[in-house]
This record gives C-alpha cells, structure tokens and sequence, in this order.
DNA sequence: TATGAATGAGTATTCATTCAT
DNA sequence: GATGAATGAATACTCATTCAT
C-alpha cells in the first residue's frame, strides 16, 4: 500500500472512531470524509461499506482493549485482574465511547459475528482472568465467560443510564460476581 | 370517540407496540399503517407525530407495568416485593419488548421528558418498593431508587445479551442489591 | 333545502371568507370545517371542491362589491363614482382581503373562468362608471372596461407591496387614468 | 468545480428558472430534477433545500436585470433611463416570468430577507435613476425609490391582468409618475 | 488512487376528497 | 343530512453507495 493510502486510512479511522464514540452510528459516511478531510470515494475505497468501517473502528478499539487487559495481567494480582479490568472498561472507556458501548453492549449489532476473531481473543482474556480469579477464590465459580460478558453489556447500560453514579453502581454488580 | 374509529387506533397501537419491540425506533410510519391493514394518514390522525406513537405505545405499556406492580405488592412478602417485580419486567417484559427495553433503559430516548408522569408513577411505585424492602432489611440501604432503576438498565442488557441465562444472571445482579 | 342545511352552508362560507381573506388559498378545508364547527363532509356536501367554495366566496364578495358600486353611482357625481369606487376597492377591500386580492389581481386564479357571471356583472358596473367618466370627461378616453380591470389589478399589487403608502400611490396611478 | 458539476448546477439553475417562471414556486424539487435529467440529489447537492434553488434564481435573474439597467444608464438619456428602465422590465421579463414577478411583486416571498444585497443593488439602481430622472425634471419629485418599486410591482400585475395591452397600459401608469 | 458528484430509494408528514357510521 | 374517520398521493429532504473525472 503506498504511503498516502496508508495515511488516509489510519486518518479515516481514527476519525471514524472518534464521530463514532460521539454519536454511534448515526454518523453520515460523508461527514466522516469530511472531517477526515478526504473524499467519499477514498473512505469506500479503504472500506467497502459502513460496516466494515465500523468494524475495523470497533475491532482496532477491543484489541487495544485486549493488550491494555494483557498487561493488567502482569501488575495486578491474579484475583484481582477481573475486576480491575471490568472497572476500567466501563468507567474510562464507556464513558466516551458510544460506538464501543453499542458493540459490547448489544444494541443492535452483533460482535460474534462482526469481527469473530477479535472477539475470540476478548473472550479469551475475559476467560483467563475469570478462571484466575475463580482460581484465586475471588470469583463464583458458578459463572462462565459469555456471563460474565453479558454483565458487562450490563455495566455499560448502567454507566450510560446514571454516568454520575457510576462507579459506585458497578461496584455493586461486581460485588455480585465475587464469591459469597 | 366512534367504534370503527377506536379499533383502529387499538390495532394501530398494538401494531406498533409488536413493531417498536421488534426492531425499535427504526421502523417507518408506513410500514406499520401496512402492517396494521390501515393507510397512513389514520395513523397521523390518531399520532399526528412518529413521537407520538412511541409515547403512547412506552406509557400504555410503562401503565400495565405499574398497575402489575402495584397488584404484586399486595400478594407478596414487602421484603420481596422489589425484588419480583424487577425479576418480572426482566424476564417477562424485556425477552421480548425492546420498545420497552428502549425506554426504560435508555437507547437515546429520554422517558423523563416523553412521559413525565407516567415515569414518576413508575418511580414512585420502585421507591416504595425500594422503602419496603429497605425497612425489611432485604435491599442495601444506600441505594435510592434512580440506582435501582440504572441496574434495571442493566438487567435489560444483561437479558439482550445473553437471553437464555438471564435468569440465572439478573439473580446475580439483584443479589448485589440485597443487604450483604 | 332545511333550515339547518342552511345555517351550516352561511356559516361555512363566512368562515371560508375569512379564512381566504387571512391565509389566501392556502388554508385546509379541514381546518375551515374546524372553524365553522362543522365536519369536514359538511364542506363537501355544500361545495364539493375546494375550488366550488373558493368561488362561492369570491362570487360573494364581488356580489357585495357590485352592490355597493351600484349603490355608489346614486350618491356621487357621475364623473367621480369610478374614482370613488376604485379606491375604496383597493384601499378598504384590498388591505384585509387577500382572497379577494387573488381573485381581482390575477395571482393565478382565474375569475372570469370561475365565475363568468358575477365577473360579467361587475364588469358591467366598471363599464358604466367608466363610460359616465368618459362622458362627464374626467376619465381618458382611450381606455376601456378591461383596461380598468387590469389597472385595478395593478392597484391591489401595489397595495400589497407598500400597504403603508397604498392610498397615496393607488392616486398617483388613477391620476393616470384621468384626462390629462 | 468540475465541469460535470458545473453544466449540471447550470442546466437545474436553467430548468429550474424555466419551471418556476411558468408554474411559481409549486413546483416540485423532484420534477424540476427530472426535467434537468439528475436525480434530486443532484439538485439538493448544488442547492441544500428548495429556497436556495429559488433564492439562486431569483438572485441570478436580479443581477441580470441590474446589469442591463446599468448598461442603459449610458446609452439613455439621464432623465428617461428610469423609464426606459421600468417598460423593459415589465415587458420583456413580465411576460415570461413568473417566478421574477413573484420576487418583484411580493407573492408572499420576502425578497429583501431572500438576497438582501442583491436588492440592495437593485435598489440603488433604482433609486440613481429615479433622483436623475427628478433632476432632470422627468419625474415627479415626490416618490422615494420603494414607491416606484411599488408600482413596478403593479405593472407587473397589469401585464399578467391583460399582456395583450401590457405597453399601453404600462405607459398609463408610468405616465402617473411623470411630472405635471 | 483520490475526489466529490450523481444516484435514487427511503421517510415523516400534509391534505383534498371519499365513505362508513 | 351530518359527522369525522380513512385514504393515499404528493413532497422536501437524507444518505449509503457508485462512478466519471
């Protein structure tokens, strides 16, 4: 790929992502352009449709999440990670990014489908910090990972119907999750 | 009001209530008037606006919910009551009713503003339960009743997300309303 | 037809009057009905287009207009009554009457279409006036009834354009009409 | 701009004076776009909504009608030129155009709020022949530049009223503003 | 390759007119 | 006769996608 296309994709998606976070997928494919400062066609051209641009934004956006959980793993205590993880995926993330609340918490667009791959390697790092802390005593051992991935879509319902509470509403349903 | 003229403004409201459920805001005025066997225009005289219909579909709905609610805490321990009805608008309402899912839990559209006293009714009803099951000593005593209605936001989620362990799953969350 | 028939029909068509006067041809039937306090089939059954009513309004007012010219050509010099007659039409009709405007002024309608009969009356006045003028040799002698008609249509247009000035300018222009 | 977008804006801005000069501003976007052979997208891309199209016009018509009246401020004797001025307008223009009527003569459109600079600039021109003319002696000394916009107005309506004798008639009222 | 112009199906809403009650 | 409910064609405007330049 020539340089110039190189840039004009990463600039398309970066700013994609951006007018996602901000106002979901309501955003018209040419205020996109726009606001990337490149035509219409160079946008088709990097992404065929509207889809596939929002999956290459919300697939970018859960792998950076995946390596940011990765490293947590090394800091933070085995029993801990979960938690710790879940917190800062909803209270930093969820609080600015719409298009990311709308992929992993449902409305509307089915992920496992999107972009599988991506999601495996999510589900995969939700699964090795669960069965660490299921290990470490923290966790109920009566959950899987797709449960513990709806009660994230949960979370993010609840950060965006009482932002200012937030913090302390998660707390409640991850209270939920540890052992008794 | 005439009584051809009533049915079909039931027909319509039922209509639209399976197709907001459905597939949400999204659907056109003119597909529902089809699907209700009407034209358009008798949709616009008994909903002169797409707004309009949504409220009167959210608050005949939101009204039975009350209703069902308040009936609930007459034949149930008070310590409970709270925590029936939110199981019961979860599983019941919500597997099936994302109209409804809409409005209480958010996707943009703001009840408060859309159906004011409806919503206080609804709220006065989950404070009282809120109280009930506070003086019981069955639900945390620092939560009020806008935290209560986010973590239904959240149940509402959590079901979207994983409708065949929502049960098992809006258990987990309502445990972390109960008092340790 | 009954009394009641009746009643609703005058109603109608005074509601129409002003209703036309007010908004020109662009108010609803509905909202006519409205006003009249009847049903909208009620319009219809009486004028069973909106053109029908249009005309039954129009024909009205200029019946009226003829009457009272007639009356005119009695009580003013027979050099003068054209003069008087105009002015008033465009001074006192002109200014809150723009159905009336529309009808006289052209403004797409067209009257001797509408109502060949009444126009034909009411040209017959014009005529009159403007050949007692032209014999008592206040008005030029060069210009016949249609001429006037059209003069009068300029006049209502200018009424419309400058209605603060309406009176002096509607002079300036049958200045033009008198012998040198 | 490129070429292709350039001939399309001309051949709507062409259609569309053509269609607005024959039917008013009835006329829809659509039909408009299908008489120029573009989809009505097209036509909403080079004017965002109806009023652009028809401000475009209008705007485009006035600015051709100043440069001709400039022209003629040249060749024409300075106390003739409003004249000359005012007969070419309601003659040559007035006879085919509607949509230019309606912008000079009122028709609900408010073209000083429409294109107030071009107004402007056609006020100006006005107003410098009228105060030549009154200089001159040609014209009556008691009429601003909005009266004799007024009455152009009621020219244009005389031309609509009867075109078969719109010169003589125009030459009446005209003489009206001459002096003595 | 990039551009941005063109496309055209889709959507909410209005209103003259018809017709069941 | 009266009512007002139902109809459905019409209309301005949007936006994902295609394609000429």
């Amino acid at each position: 790929m020539r340089a110039d296309a190189a840039r004009n994709r990463a600039r398309v998606l970066e700013v994609a992502y951006e007018a996602f976070a901000t106002d979901g997928l309501a955003v018209p494919i040419d205020e996109i352009a726009r606001r990337a400062g490149v035509g219409a066609g160079t946008v088709y051209r990097h992404f065929p449709t509207k889809t596939d641009l929002y999956r290459a934004v919300v697939e970018n956006r859960i792998q950076s999440l995946v390596a940011e959980g990765r490293a947590l793993t090394e800091g933070v205590p085995a029993g801990e990670a979960l938690f710790v993880f879940l917190r800062s995926l909803v209270l930093q993330w969820g609080a600015t990014d719409r298009g990311l609340k709308g992929a992993l918490g449902g409305e509307g667009v089915d992920v496992e489908s999107l972009i599988p791959e991506t999601e495996e390697a999510f589900l995969q790092l939700l699964g090795d910090m669960l069965k660490a802390a299921q290990k470490a005593g923290t966790a109920r051992r009566d959950l899987d990972v797709s449960d513990v991935k709806a009660i994230l879509a949960g979370c993010f319902a609840i950060q965006e119907a009482k932002p200012q509470d937030a913090e302390r509403l998660t707390e409640v349903v991850l209270d939920g999750l540890r052992t008794g």
